[in-house]
DNA sequence: ATTGACCTTACAGCCCGCTATAAGGTTTAG
DNA sequence: CTAAACCTTATAGCGGGCTGTAAGGTCAAT
């Protein structure tokens, strides 16, 4: 007796922006759930709306799906995750320090080759490809 | 009657420290040859070693396999690839230069989001999964 | 009744540079 | 002669977040 009602995954696509292949991947992922109808099709509430668009968000924020299905876990166990949220996003800007600093240590060394090769060209050895290559040390 | 000699894959994969496995697929890319004995065994020449160790040291400046394919190609068409490698290296340091630029500002985001959030801390709407992301815009 | 828009599952593919596995054949040392 | 160490191909899998396709079932409007 109970008809299925709610949203459809093409409508909920619409109001989210989020494509419909994408919504049933967070679904296998645990991170959006839906009811079935008879017929199979998944219907959503209007809930499951802003939970797309937190999901949005928290990826926005650099946070992976893994870090939002816990986050959700933390929020269905009836708590408040902004804790969790708080120490994955500072886990992102340390993240993003190291990488930065990694990133710029390693165009400084780019840099160096690339200035060390235009004063001084080095002549080729026998069976050499790339003399400049070839000065790299491992 | 002639009898196929040179260095075993094996024997290739200790002198240079890459993977048995690894260097089958520089040969499937086309990065390293091999001549085959009546056995069906790969046999490399001994340049083969110093093919392999350029390999490793442009990676080593981020180049990866297919740019590297590119340089061996003008190679072996007898021609010095240093200008390429040039031009290639200072892709490298320009695509840096924008990746640290964009990692950057986004830290720079992300940091603003915590440092408002440890002030001012938003009381939840009903329904929020976390109103600290929900205050985030798309 | 038909058309077209919508929905379903299952699976393949993308990027990149590999690694791992299975199921064989070859060589070498003792 | 045997066992270990080596070699071969073919295939699948990793990570991460999807997209695309095929082959079908359902629903709404005409």
């Amino acid at each position: 007796m109970t008809v299925a009602t709610g949203l459809k995954i093409g409508e909920v696509s619409r109001q989210t922006g989020i494509a419909v292949g994408a919504l049933r991947y967070y679904e296998t992922l645990g991170l959006l759930k839906s009811t079935r109808g008879d017929n199979g099709y998944r219907y959503y509430s209007a809930q499951a709306i802003q939970q797309v668009q937190f999901i949005k968000k928290a990826q926005s924020l650099g946070f992976s799906l893994e870090d939002i299905s816990d986050v959700l876990n933390v929020h269905e166990q009836g708590n408040v995750p902004c804790e969790l949220v708080q120490s994955l996003l500072q886990e992102k800007i340390d993240q993003l320090k190291t990488q930065i600093r990694e990133m710029s240590e390693f165009k400084q060394g780019l840099e160096q080759y690339r200035d060390s090769w235009v004063s001084a060209k080095p002549r080729p050895k026998p069976g050499d490809i790339c003399p400049l290559i070839e000065t790299i040390s491992l």
